[in-house]
RNA sequence: GCCCUCGUAGCUCAAUUUGGAUAGAGCGCUUGCUUGCGGAGCAAUAGGUUAGGCGUUCGAGUCGCCUCGGGGGCACCA
């Protein structure tokens, strides 16, 4: 928002870098890390190091600074900066903070929910994310999946790509036999009875129980497996049918988070080009084809004449001739980059399919396709339960999302019943909604993606400290000063000179949105999203506590009203990228 | 065995992207704040050899190498 004063004042100081006989380099700008001070630094050890290297006798800090007391002297007063000052080797330019933050206030207020919105950029982007097996839950592990997936996917948007979001739906495989074998043998007939989700997940785990404990089942589960391979009607007419159960319990649960799909593609659909994708790659020697005593592999380190164990083998065939995960992916790698005119193809995955995913990756590139190096896996760490236990259907050892975000909303909704008795109860249930499931997705999105996340009640459920009702709650209180004004808000005001540190702290984070939704979507980080909202939520009750705002003098009043609705639209356009609510009251 | 990843306050996590000034929050502990716009809030106090070592650099939590420790992956699961 500033860059043309930067620009100006980087012009001056290459020219007191050529008057004084010094080599040019770049510069690098920063906001100068202080809070309560506003402005750009940039420091002159580099220059001075060079001198050092060139064999001059000096002190790298002691003539850093040098350089930046002549470059202070030689600015003067720079057009838009209030002070200029050199300590320790930097050179600190403040900016004319009143007037800087009338138009930062003027920027958000027009540009309104499309604050921090970027540039179209032409360039469509796929974000493959969730990807559920039908016939199992949906448990909090994969939880994570879904919010980081959604959140990138709206970061990328904002940023100015063309987004699509992607699912791919796991609706066969040995767990889809596995269940339907089960349900066949011991609960044919059967509906689904109450909680769907928990139905389907009850019957998988007992038929996964059966499938280890019984011997000789795992041969008719082959030989079922074979049979749906082989388009036997009766059983495509119940695996539709018994898919159709997953399926609308998958959707939900993505109405519940506010999750939404341009594009779902099936794993069934991808298996017959995975095998003719398979018979091409035999016929141009990358595959070898072992059957009937091996699979078909591709032996990637051979090709690519690795000595180390990098690529290992990719197996993309049984022996019996069924598909892999491995012959659908190839395959629906392709049809992506078919239907649309993508420049990056993203899987959000869980970290312990990196191999995988480089095989897969390598895989495509060997057979020549340029666009296998916009192929990026995002990969996160999974989420664990307490004494490092993994999350596993198989094993029933999984927190059901749904009694997650039944809990957290009942919990939510009796805190909201006790702060706001005055609110109607619709309202109530509206705001527990968006509390509890905000508080849900929070901790999710503030920590690092290569970080095991460990679920537990207590934390799950913490709504104090940095969780996501304390942004909202920031938001809450902006909202209500703006009501209590009343009517719409006072136009600028010239006359105000000074600000307070609160008012200065406030207004440079809700001016960093734009580039840091940038950087964002740049490195695929929510991180940086839920980061900002937080500290921009920290710097409103810092200005709430120490700067009145319906009280103060009219240039006071004024400014700090428009200053208010500013802050109040940072944080929704924050936590609107990250899927959570910012509720009008609470 | 090979490869990937993590190690920062008692606990859970940050640290502005290719290194920059004083390593910051929350939880928990202790002590305060409400006739001022919502106390789901705020203030203060205590808590650190950034696992350890060597190196590169004017400058390292950040980059390189080594050691230790946790987690994960490595041929017909997904």
């Amino acid at each position: 928002m500033f860059e043309a004063e930067q620009i100006a004042v980087e012009k001056q100081i290459r020219t007191f870098f050529a008057q004084g006989g010094l080599s040019d380099f770049p510069l690098q700008w920063n906001s100068i890390p202080f809070s309560g001070q506003w402005g750009i630094t940039t420091s002159f050890f580099q220059a001075a190091a060079q001198e050092a290297r060139q064999g001059k006798k000096v002190s790298v800090p002691q003539r850093a600074q040098e350089l930046a007391e002549q470059a202070r002297d030689f600015l003067g007063q720079p057009a838009g900066f209030e002070r200029v000052e050199a300590v320790k080797g930097y050179l600190n330019l403040f900016y004319s903070s009143a007037e800087y933050a009338r138009r930062v206030i003027e920027t958000v207020l027009e540009k309104a929910q499309d604050y921090g919105r970027g540039d179209p950029k032409e360039m469509q982007v796929m974000v493959e994310f969730s990807q559920p097996n039908t016939h199992k839950t949906f448990h909090v592990g994969h939880l994570r999946n879904v919010i980081t997936g959604s959140a990138v996917s709206n970061i990328l948007e904002f940023a100015g790509y063309t987004v699509v979001r992607a699912n791919y739906i796991g609706d066969i495989g040995l767990h889809v036999m596995k269940w339907m074998w089960n349900y066949m043998k011991h609960h044919s007939g059967e509906q689904p009875a109450g909680d769907l989700q928990r139905w389907m997940g009850d019957l998988y785990t007992e038929a996964d129980r059966r499938f280890s404990d019984e011997p000789g089942f795992e041969l008719e589960v082959r030989q079922l497996f074979a049979r749906w391979d082989g388009h036997d009607p009766d059983l495509i007419a119940l695996w539709k049918k018994t898919r159709e159960w997953s399926l609308e319990g998958f959707a939900q649960i993505y109405d519940t988070l506010g999750v939404n799909f341009d594009r779902f593609y099936f794993e069934s659909e991808e298996e017959e080009p995975g095998k003719e994708l398979v018979n091409q790659l035999i016929e141009r020697h990358l595959a070898e084809d072992e059957r009937p005593d091996g699979p078909v592999i591709i032996r990637l380190d051979e090709i690519l004449g690795n000595q180390a164990d990098k690529y290992r083998v990719l197996v993309i065939l049984r022996s019996d001739g069924t598909s892999l995960y491995s012959t659908k992916d190839l395959a629906l790698a392709i049809r992506k980059f078919k239907e649309f005119p993508l420049s990056r193809s993203i899987y959000v995955i869980d970290v312990r399919q990196s191999l995988y995913m480089q095989q897969i990756f390598k895989t495509l590139e060997l057979m020549g396709y340029a666009w296998a190096k916009d192929l990026y896996h995002l990969a996160y760490e999974i989420v664990n339960l307490p004494g490092n236990v993994t999350m596993s259907s198989r094993e029933g050892t999984v927190v059901l999302l749904d009694d997650l975000i039944r809990e957290a909303c009942s919990r939510a909704l009796e805190i909201v019943r006790e702060k706001n008795p005055e609110l109607d109860p619709a309202a109530q249930e509206a705001v527990a909604r968006a509390v509890g499931i905000g508080a849900i997705k929070y901790p999710m999105l503030s920590r690092d993606n290569t970080k095991i996340t460990t679920f537990d009640w207590q934390t799950a459920l913490d709504f104090n400290g940095q969780a996501a009702p304390y942004i909202q709650y920031a938001h809450v209180r902006a909202n209500s000063i703006l009501r209590k004004a009343g009517g719409s808000l006072p136009p600028a005001d010239e006359s105000l000179g000074q600000l307070e540190p609160a008012e200065i702290a406030l207004v440079d984070l809700i001016a960093r949105l734009p580039r840091d939704i940038q950087r964002a979507a740049a490195t695929y980080r929510p991180l940086d999203i839920a980061t900002l909202a937080y500290d921009l939520a920290r710097a409103f009750n810092d200005f709430y506590n120490q700067c009145p705002v319906l009280l103060a003098e009219p240039a006071q009043r004024n400014f700090r009203l428009r200053l208010v609705a500013s802050a109040r639209q940072a944080l929704a356009n924050s936590l609107a990228l990250l899927g959570i609510a910012a509720p009008a009251a609470m």
